[in-house]
DNA sequence: CCCATGAACTTGTCAATGACTAGATCAGGA
DNA sequence: TCCTGATCTAGTCATTGACAAGTTCATGGG
C-alpha cells in the first residue's frame, strides 16, 4: 500500500480511522472533515470524494458498526446472557460506532449498506431472544434488547458509578442475570 | 412582557424553546446559535450573553432535563414499574432533552446547576429501586434503570418497530415487567 | 431629579468550516 | 498508445462560532 503520492492507496480507511479517533477524543461535535484531511496528509476535498459529506462519513462509520455488532452476535452464539454480555462488549469497544449508529439524524439510515447490515444484527438478537425463550414473545426479546442497550448506553454516558478500572462487561453479568433469575 | 424594542425580555427561554424546536426537526448538528438569534428576532450574538457559547446553551438543556426528570419521578412514586414508566414517558415526551443529558461531551457536565438536578433525579432514582426491592442490591436498581433507559433510547431511535400510533408507555409496560414477573 | 452601575443587546470582525466546481494526476485496459 | 474512470488538488463562497467594543436600558443611591 502506498501512502505517499498522489493516491493516497488507503485513504478511505484512513479518514474512518481518524474520524473514530477525533469523535473519540471530542466527541461528536469536536471535528470536522477538513482535520481529518489535514491528518490524513491529504487536501481538504479528498475525503469528500469517499463520502459525500459529513452525513456521508457518519453513514460509513454506522454501516461499519452494524456489521462489526453482527459478526460480535454471531461469535456470541445463541445464549441469552452471552448475547447480552457481547453487546455490552462491542459497545464498550466500539463506543464512537455504538454512538452513532443509534442516532439515526446524524446519517443516512435509509443507506443501503446500512439497512442489510442492521437488519443482519437484527436477526441474530431476535433469533437469540427466540432459542432462549421460545414461548417469551416480542416483549421478552425487548426486555433483553432494552437491558443491554440500557447498560450500555448508560455506562458509556458516565451515568454508572464504579470503581476504576472496572470492566464493564463483569460489571453487565450480574445485571442482565436479573431479567433470567428472581 | 416585552417582546420588542431593544430587551427582548425573555431571551433566554425563547432560545431554549428554539433550540427544542431546531435540534428536534434536524437533529443534534442542524442547528446554530444565528438561526436561533434569527428566529427570535435578536443580534446573531444576543444568544452568547445568555450561555456563553453552544456548551453553554446545552448545558441548560441538559440541566432543565434533569429537573424535569426529577420532577416526573417524584410524581410517579416510589414504585417500580410506574417510576420505569414515567422515565420512558419523559424521555419521550422530551426527547431533546433527554439525548443531550445522556451525552456529556456535548455540554459542560461539571456545571453546578447540572450537577445538582442530576443529583436529584439520581436520588429518587436510587429510592425507587430500594423501595421496591429493600434486599435489591445495587445489581437491581442498575437492571431497573437500564432496562427504562434502553427502551426509551431503541424507542426514540425508531429501533423499535411497532404500529404507527403506538403510545410508547404502553408499549414499555409489558416489556418493564418482565423485570419484575416470570 | 440625576447619575452611576451593571445587565441586555448590537455591530463589526476573523479564522474555520462544509459544500461545490473545475481541473490535474494516475492506473488499467482496449 | 490512448482512452476512460477513479482519485485527489486548487480555488471559491456562504455560513458559522467566538470574540471585542460600543449602545441602550432599568434600577437604585444620593
Amino acid at each position: 500500500m502506498r501512502t505517499i503520492g498522489y493516491h493516497h492507496g488507503d485513504l478511505r480507511r484512513t479518514v474512518l480511522d481518524a474520524a473514530v479517533d477525533a469523535i473519540g477524543a471530542s466527541g461528536l461535535d469536536g471535528w470536522s472533515l477538513r482535520e481529518l484531511a489535514r491528518r490524513a496528509g491529504v487536501s481538504h476535498a479528498a475525503p469528500a470524494h469517499h463520502f459525500g459529506d459529513k452525513a456521508g462519513l457518519l453513514t460509513a462509520l454506522a454501516a461499519e458498526g452494524f456489521d462489526l455488532l453482527a459478526e460480535t452476535l454471531r461469535q456470541a452464539g445463541t445464549d441469552f446472557l452471552e448475547a447480552g454480555l457481547a453487546y455490552v462488549r462491542f459497545a464498550t469497544e466500539h463506543p464512537v460506532h455504538f454512538g452513532v449508529m443509534f442516532q439515526p439524524k446524524l446519517y443516512r439510515a435509509d443507506d443501503d449498506a446500512v439497512r442489510q447490515a442492521r437488519d443482519r444484527a437484527g436477526a441474530l438478537l431476535a433469533q437469540g431472544a427466540r432459542a432462549a425463550s421460545p414461548a417469551g414473545g416480542e416483549d421478552t426479546a425487548r426486555a433483553g434488547w432494552s437491558i443491554a442497550h440500557g447498560f450500555a448506553s448508560l455506562w458509556l454516558a458516565g451515568a454508572l458509578t464504579v470503581e476504576p478500572g472496572t470492566d464493564p462487561v463483569d460489571a453487565a453479568r450480574p445485571v442482565l442475570r436479573r431479567l433470567l433469575e428472581r
